[in-house]
DNA sequence: AGCACTACTGAACATTTGACCAGTATGCCG
DNA sequence: CGGCATACTGGTCAAATGTTCAGTAGTGCT
């Protein structure tokens, strides 16, 4: 659908945020091509514009949004046990896992932290010790695995809603169900995750 | 390290990035925060690029750069079934992870690309149907998992060398190991794996 | 008390930058 | 042939924007 010359503009708007972190501007466009008029750089962002390769924001400076630059979301990771929910301290953070959102099915303004597993207790549902989950703060449903803090403990276990009643069940059957016996508090909802082999 | 303002003025300038796809202008975080004066904005940043934060381009319009905005990967998803290596056909991927290259330990210039998995004969290790498989191109070793095309298909399964001879091994009791009558060709190996839940 | 750092107000300035108008030339389609 | 899209030259203009100077106030450190 593009044209060469398009290709080549978008490519370099590219490029060029890749290796600077920031969006060309129409000159500086031009002075790469080597454009006598910045009105052929603009001619061109019209064209790409229109065909949809990219987004202009009217008026503003360096307004390009391409589609694939934002789709990076920083996610904290937080460490083995949470103290908490995250959106209390950002600071703990162990590190960041930057990684596509639109990967994960993420709802609009949806928080998303990740944990690091300890343990092999999720080991049937494919999750094992090391791995990195992803976690939403959404509200919890029947057979969703969430991220629990059961009297005072965490754990990563499949929720099931027994009668009524909450249940955690682990997916190996070396452990047993969690039924709290004081507090139950759902801090986030497993979204996915990621693995790096050792 | 960061003072909580300056934490507040660096999630702005985030989020802004994330929801419009643009870096803030200084002016637009003025008005942000509710600031009489530019100068609030621009000592916030100083001190920001001061303590490493981000960076900015001097003179240049909406100029910030968030550390971690780049030092992401585009990794190709090819389709289930891979007929060769990508690095021949770029064109076919069939989308893009975009991910953080530091989290998986590559080499210098090591190509990468993705898989989607079909079918459970990984399941032992912790890879399901409709994983996304990270795999990098590198000599295979002795109990490495690898992509193989083996007697012209295409398997996700752990190399063993038994008295010299490859043998590829399933992680699961219900397959059995499979031998190569004719030709083996390792196209990548196994570096990590992301799911996204259903 | 003196100094450094944070956190601003207020104003002015020079650039940077997007937008726009007027033309030219080429190629394609009906 | 006219109309439309591409691909530019050349130039102007106003708005957007980073930078800087001068000054105030609070806090913590030595």
């Amino acid at each position: 659908m593009l044209t060469k010359r398009q290709q080549e503009i978008l490519r370099y708007v590219q490029t060029h945020q890749r290796e600077h972190g920031v969006i060309p501007s129409q000159r500086e466009i031009q002075a790469h091509f080597g454009f006598a008029s910045v009105n052929a750089v603009d001619c061109h962002l019209a064209a790409l514009e229109k065909k949809g390769a990219l987004v202009r924001r009217p008026g503003i400076a360096r307004g390009l949004v391409l589609p694939h630059a934002h789709p990076v979301l920083d996610i904290p990771i937080f460490g083995t046990i949470p103290a908490g929910p995250p959106s209390a301290n950002e600071q703990m953070a162990d590190g960041h896992l930057a990684i596509d959102p639109t990967l994960f099915k993420l709802r609009p303004r949806e928080e998303v932290y990740s944990l690091r597993v300890r343990g092999d207790s999720m080991e049937g549902a494919g999750i094992q010790d090391g791995d990195l989950v992803v976690m939403a703060c959404r509200p919890p449903q029947h057979r969703d695995i969430v991220g629990a803090l059961v009297d005072g403990e965490a754990t990563l276990k499949r929720l099931v809603i027994n009668r009524g009643k909450p249940v955690l069940m682990p997916e190996n059957p070396n452990y047993r169900p969690i039924v709290a016996t004081e507090e139950l508090r759902i801090q986030g909802v497993y979204v996915g995750h990621v693995r790096v082999h050792r």
